[in-house]
DNA sequence: CTGCATCCTCAACGATACTG
DNA sequence: CAGTATCGTTGAGGATGCAG
């Protein structure tokens, strides 16, 4: 056994790896900067007309996370009604570019992986 | 409203980001494979003693969905007591870079993630 | 050794109603 | 418009025991 590996993974603590997945590994999180890096600037409503499916519990709980730890910046315009408007950090910024090759590798493979979902039976000999 | 950016965005079908999300979004799956493809072959309880968190029930789910979708190869050598090795499919090495792309902007931004999530309070006004 | 079967828990998520 | 509050559901994941 390779006792830096040992280190690497097997302490829950200090683990970039979770560090990753609980970041982009919950439902939405992904989907919301990926949709901000496209259209730069856009207010709750707007980014909940885009994402039909999300409920407006989970947007608001997902741009808090993602606010929270300096990816996207919220914008307040004290006027009424009010007007939120969000937009990418340079820290999300920074992070887009991985995203969006894990997509385009995804876009690559979907088919393939369906076939080998289907064609995956259990060989246990 | 973009068009395209609705179909792209509001489909949950035929989204690569959902697919992304459900392969690697999960708790254990990337972290198996970084640890395959630093030791290119492993056995069944090396793989849990590298990752000492995972139970041995969401070792084996892991492994079986990594397996069906072709990104991890499966040998059983017919013996007793059984040994099973796990390795990278050429398709799952064509995923790695990726992920270790995301580690490492991970291991850059983790420190300034922390600091923001602790500096955050709930600016409203 | 490498799993599968079973039961159980908890947190993510969703639906709905309400507020400044 | 942009959320919060509350309640209910569901499924991922963990613990334990058993099997080939």
């Amino acid at each position: 056994m390779n006792e830096e590996l040992m280190k690497k993974f097997s302490n829950p603590q200090d683990c970039p790896v979770r560090n990753v997945v609980d970041r982009i590994g919950d439902k939405w999180s992904m989907l919301v900067l990926l949709l901000l890096a496209e259209e730069k600037v856009l207010r709750f409503n707007e980014i909940h007309k885009y994402i039909g499916t999300i409920s407006q519990k989970m947007l608001a709980v997902t741009l808090k996370s993602l606010e929270s730890d300096g990816l996207v910046n919220r914008t307040v315009y004290p006027q009424i009604p009010p007007k939120v408007e969000y937009q990418l950090t340079s820290r999300g910024k920074s992070l887009l570019p991985h995203l969006q090759k894990l997509v385009s590798w995804a876009k690559d493979n979907m088919n393939d992986i369906q076939t080998s979902r289907q064609n995956f039976i259990q060989t246990d000999d």
